[in-house]
RNA sequence: GGGCCGCUAGCUCAGUCGGCAGAGCACCGGACUUUUAAUCCGGGUGUCCUGGGUUCGAGCCCCAGGCGGCCCA
């Protein structure tokens, strides 16, 4: 046993070390007895295991290959024998099975593999053989404990299960539950794929400020962070939206960005604080333009991602394949609410049919925020096959152009999924005068108490003013693209190391 | 923000009416030279989320709090 005055009792503001725990470091100190460096600086490996399963694909069982391998990876699983034993190393690429034995590696060699824990990181070299149950195996001549794992794995069988551990050592979730690395796998393709696709369409990847003087670009709340040396306060970015029409106005004409963006508000199933959005913005197109090529965008996408556009999420079918059902906002809110619905109701009007609903509303908002609001609440969630949903109110959309056709509306669509919604776009309003009065309208709302208002950004129509090309923008929320690929019901299945609270007070 | 559920060994979980803290896997000791959740023999390793309270006695009952999940807004 270990003594109070040893190195490996717990130190201040530690764990406690369980057995467990304890054992592994006793264990570490024999390998620097026996003059082994616990922690490795390298192994040569030949192969990772997706490699040798594929290379000896016909290799029948009972037969030998003739090749000599090197691998490495985490030790999964340990089954003594006597004098010979199988153990599973897994790599990034899945597992493989080792074979030990006294008569290969000689009895002190053999005892000492005998000694390391499930979870080291081990290099081993040797003969490819299937065993005569038909595994594919490297009989070990040679190997390398390359680092001591000092807790111990949750168990084989049923795994780790708790949601909270999960989340929280994603790392053991990643070693010890492969679905998880299946998924991340699958972010990482879609994230490809969306790259691909705006690639060869002519866009061209930018990196904008994540630090923003004035949050915009978006209705949220943002983070605030500061600045030391020029004593300021700045927010982490809310969307990149200004920044890229800027990058419009500087004649970049096609431009993208694929990264995170932060909203102070709450989390939940749906909602992590940083999230994943692209953005492009597309000189001379309007918004009719950019829902056939977000139509074509996801299907090629789904294609390339998951091998077609028909999905099953959370046991319903969806299918991507366009054309979309398009439809007017107001529309879809008339029909639901079993009424007729017009921008220049009374509000007072609109304010019953919202509380005959359920539905709070702030005293602040007017007619087209109410019928918004109707709209979330009444519509989205029902609406699960792809659809279009165009010309939303002007009051919700400062940073549209007003409709063609109706100046209370704008040329805006948003695009729900599987009653969620998974883009957002506009023809762009370019006139400066107009986004001018636009933001003044925001500024009162903001000095009214609105903490979602958007702020006046005095550069951004500086920049206006020297001419934006007409053009279409759209936002697409990745990790909610991602949830549907993997039929994922919470976004922190598709994020790595979702947000949660502090363990400990 | 509200409701419901959960938190017990490293992991997955059981714990009766309030009466000595349990199982499987993992781990430790032993047997075993082709296993696949190996098998066989022996061993239970614990801040029962935290803090109060009730009680002769609390994992269990009461109060407050923490973290997480699900549902609703």
């Amino acid at each position: 046993m270990v003594s109070d005055s040893d190195s490996s009792a717990p130190h201040r503001g530690e764990e406690e070390l369980n057995q467990l725990m304890l054992r592994r470091r006793e264990k570490l100190k024999l390998w620097r007895s026996r003059g082994i460096e616990p922690y490795a600086l390298e192994w040569p490996r030949s192969h990772n295991n997706a490699d040798l399963h594929s290379r000896y694909r016909d290799l029948a069982a009972g037969e030998e290959s003739g090749d000599r391998v090197s691998v490495a990876g985490r030790l999964m699983a340990l089954r003594r024998h006597g004098g010979a034993s199988f153990a599973d190393l897994q790599d990034a690429t899945g597992k493989i099975q080792l074979h030990l034995s006294v008569d290969c590696l000689g009895r002190e060699d053999y005892d000492r593999f005998l000694d390391l824990d499930a979870g080291d990181w081990v290099g081993a070299a040797g003969e490819v053989f299937r065993s005569r149950r038909g595994e594919l195996t490297v009989r070990v001549d040679e190997y390398g404990l390359l680092s001591k794992s000092l807790r111990p794995l949750p168990e084989k069988w049923h795994g780790l299960r708790d949601p909270e551990t999960r989340y929280r050592q994603r790392y053991v979730d990643l070693i010890v539950n492969p679905e998880v690395r299946e998924r991340m796998l699958l972010r990482s393709r879609t994230v490809r794929a969306l790259r691909g696709f705006l690639d060869s369409h002519g866009f061209l990847e930018v990196e904008t400020p994540m630090l923003h003087p004035i949050p915009g670009g978006a209705a949220a709340r943002p983070f605030i962070t500061h600045h030391n040396a020029l004593d300021m306060d700045l927010y982490l970015r809310i969307a990149p939206e200004l920044y890229l029409k800027r990058c419009l106005v500087g004649g970049l004409e096609k431009v993208y960005e694929l990264n995170r963006n932060f909203r102070n508000e709450g989390i939940s199933y749906k909602h992590n604080p940083e999230f994943t959005m692209l953005e492009f913005y597309w000189a001379f197109v309007d918004y009719l333009r950019l829902m056939d090529f977000l139509e074509e965008m996801l299907a090629e996408v789904a294609l390339e991602v998951c091998g077609g556009t028909a999905l099953t999420y959370q046991g319903r079918p969806l299918d991507l394949a366009p054309p979309w059902r398009r439809v007017s906002m107001l529309e879809e809110v008339s029909r639901a609410a079993g009424k007729r619905v017009e921008l220049d109701a009374d509000p007072e009007e609109l304010r019953r049919l919202a509380e005959a609903h359920n539905i709070p509303l702030e005293p602040s908002w007017g007619a087209g925020r109410i019928i918004t609001e109707l709209f979330e609440k009444l519509v989205e969630g029902e609406l699960w096959e792809p659809t279009i949903v165009m010309d939303y109110p002007l009051e919700v959309s400062p940073l549209a152009r007003r409709h063609r056709n109706d100046p209370r509306l704008t040329e805006r669509f948003e695009l729900i999924v599987a009653g969620r919604e998974l883009a957002n776009a506009f023809s762009e309003l370019i006139d400066p005068l107009d986004q001018r009065a636009r933001f003044e309208e925001q500024a009162e709302r903001l000095a009214g108490g609105d903490p979602e208002a958007h702020r006046v950004d005095h550069d951004y129509l500086r920049a206006l003013e020297y001419g934006m090309p007409p053009a279409g923008g759209l936002g697409l929320g990745v990790d909610r693209l991602v949830m549907l690929f993997a039929d994922a019901h919470s976004i922190r299945d598709v994020i790595l190391f979702p947000h949660l609270r502090p363990e400990s007070p």
